[in-house]
DNA sequence: ACTGTCAACT
């Protein structure tokens, strides 16, 4: 494949693809479809005068002349003739609307190959866009094969295929997107930067992370001209998926490359630092802001949103205000996202005035609270059980022209199954229909969480199967709430079996999943199995988390192993993760248990967690 | 033509 990038396109086109001679390809439906006419040079006289028709416009005209049977011979004429190809374009729709038919696959490439040369790039678009939306019966192979054989015209292949890659990923189809870069690397053609920019952050946004290592590199070897953005995008999906290190390794490549980080590749470092539960995460935000700082390159609104926000998570929203303040110092005005923010730290904190004044302030500044902002202060609400409030808040949306959405709904559906209130909950389901809000799979997690809690499991059974039936397939939470409802009621056989189907399906377990079912031996005192369970969430590249050391230090303690315990503490300071409440309560408890009275919080016997 | 920040559920 690298070879065949290499080769000048008169060279590829003497290779294996160009099978048959063009015109008996173009011809062979045309041929086998109808019996009763002999050959289109019959119909030549008749043609011009046909087309002279497309030429006009006369469509009325033009359709008591045609029959089903010449429609794709006279569209083969005008794409040998002097006509311009919007017009056969024209031709070529109205055509297949007026007689429902489709015309061969050959043809709608030659069309596209005119309209290339004649640089009619937007018409090439929408082709492609209702192509990939109506026409799904053409599967990448066929398209590939009938872009190559309907002209040796490399470059303006390559221009069709970069479009059509960025028509997949337009309407969604990524995966036929990844598909279709595949097969353009062993066809050769080259592609731009405008169409795999978006291929990558599709699937970025699709948490592919996998897909997005590979596709850099491809990009790489293919001497794709990566730009800033494809660097940032890059950066952003190993964020997401918590790889800083490796989301460093290319922020160093594109310096290689001579591409400089901007603004955004430091923002989405940083916003990468501030949602990774490691120790000192804050400072190691900070201190990117300052290697941002060195390097000229200035802080924005989003660099301190993202700063906000990192310490409002990090319950710290003291520190959180003092950026705010060095925020405005700097000139910055604060906006939507920066009072959300903070807003949503507060509630989480339970200091509703708090919240509430800053809300009057944005209000002052001429900001106006939108669904977010009431999203915050409904689950601050709802966190404190104070339903009649988060009702009031659901209820003053709609007088400030605010639409709930599927969030707000997702929301209070769930704070009420906590409540053990299901019947409201499912009242708030039905009624997010009535508003045409469809239920998402989220909002099935709620309810189905719900029934798990109430230990019927059963219902939640046929609830999914309900979800199912609307279109909705049970996602990783899905299966992670069962597992654990499993685990609950000591059936971790039928929980580990629910492991393996889900990764049938093609889900990926992620570390709630390994934890959920680490408790669930845990809680049986098979600590073997919990340890395997961390084994394979460790091969999978998962390293444990704060919650699988408290599960399994807890695990250990309840079985006196109290050595072992002191092994996994010791393990989680080394790898630098930050002991929480739960760890301190697990080790407080052991301690009065066995008659020793906790002096300095967090020593269990030798082990100091200050250290 | 393409990118980055905020809100819910396990």
């Amino acid at each position: 494949m690298h070879r065949r990038s290499k080769l000048f396109p008169g060279n590829f086109w003497q290779g294996e693809l160009f099978v048959f001679p063009r015109n008996q390809a173009i011809l062979r439906p045309f041929c086998s479809s109808d019996s009763t006419t002999t050959s289109p040079t019959s119909h030549s006289l008749n043609i011009s005068f046909l087309s002279d028709l497309v030429s006009k416009q006369h469509w009325t005209e033009l359709k008591t002349h045609l029959k089903d049977t010449n429609l794709t011979v006279l569209l083969h004429q005008l794409l040998s003739s002097e006509v311009d190809p919007v017009l056969t374009l024209r031709y070529f729709h109205w055509s297949q609307k007026e007689f429902k038919l489709s015309h061969p696959l050959e043809l709608s490439f030659r069309l596209l190959h005119l309209l290339a040369n004649a640089k009619r790039y937007s018409k090439i678009r929408a082709f492609l866009d209702n192509f990939i939306k109506y026409e799904n019966l053409h599967s990448n192979s066929s398209i590939f094969h009938a872009l190559s054989i309907c002209g040796p015209k490399f470059c303006v292949n390559s221009i069709i295929v970069d479009m059509l890659l960025l028509a997949y990923v337009r309407n969604s189809k990524t995966q036929l997107g990844l598909e279709a870069f595949k097969r353009a690397g062993d066809y050769g053609f080259r592609l731009s930067v405008f169409s795999c920019n978006p291929l990558l952050s599709a699937l970025v946004k699709e948490g592919a992370t996998g897909d997005v290592e590979h596709l850099y590199k491809e990009l790489m070897r293919r001497k794709i001209e990566p730009n800033v953005i494809t660097f940032n995008v890059v950066v952003n999906g190993l964020c997401k998926a918590g790889k800083l290190n490796k989301a460093g390794d290319v922020v160093e490549d594109m310096k290689a490359w001579g591409v400089s980080p901007n603004v955004v590749t430091y923002n989405t470092l940083i916003d990468g630092y501030c949602k990774m539960g490691r120790v000192g995460k804050m400072y190691k935000a900070d201190a990117i802001l300052k290697e941002m700082v060195a390097n000229k390159v200035c802080p924005n609104e989003v660099t301190y949103n993202i700063l906000i926000d990192g310490f409002c998570k990090d319950e710290n929203v003291s520190a959180a205000k003092k950026v705010f303040e060095e925020m405005q110092r700097q000139g910055l005005k604060p906006n939507v996202v920066t009072y959300n923010s903070l807003i949503n730290g507060l509630c989480s904190d339970g200091k509703f005035d708090d919240a509430f004044g800053l809300r009057d302030e944005m209000l002052g500044l001429g900001l106006k609270p939108n669904v977010v902002t009431y999203n915050a202060l409904i689950s601050g609400f709802c966190k404190k059980k104070m339903m009649r409030e988060a009702r009031k808040l659901f209820d003053d949306m709609r007088g400030k022209g605010l639409a709930p959405n599927a969030i707000t709904f997702n929301t209070l559906i769930d704070a009420h199954c906590k409540s053990g209130l299901m019947e409201e909950a499912f009242v708030l389901q039905s009624s997010m229909l009535k508003k045409g809000l469809f239920p998402l799979a989220s909002t099935y997690n709620c309810l189905i969480g719900g029934l798990c809690r109430k230990g019927d499991i059963e219902s939640a059974r046929k609830l999914i199967h309900v979800m199912e039936d609307n279109g909705l397939r049970a996602d990783l939470v899905t299966y992670n709430i069962l597992i654990d409802a499993f685990c609950r009621e000591g059936e971790s056989r039928k929980a580990a079996r629910l492991f393996s189907v889900m990764r049938k399906v093609g889900l990926t377990p992620n570390h709630v999943t390994y934890n959920t079912l680490m408790n669930g031996y845990c809680t049986e005192g098979n600590l073997k199995a919990a340890m395997n369970v961390r084994m394979q969430m460790e091969k999978d590249g998962r390293r444990s988390n704060v919650v699988t050391y408290n599960i399994l230090i807890k695990g250990f303690c309840k079985k006196g192993k109290l050595k072992d315990a002191n092994v996994l503490l010791n393990e989680m300071l080394e790898r630098g993760l930050n002991p929480n409440q739960t760890t301190y309560e697990i080790v407080r408890e052991e301690m009065m248990e066995r008659g020793f009275v906790p002096d300095i919080e967090g020593h269990l016997y030798n082990v100091s967690f200050s250290s």
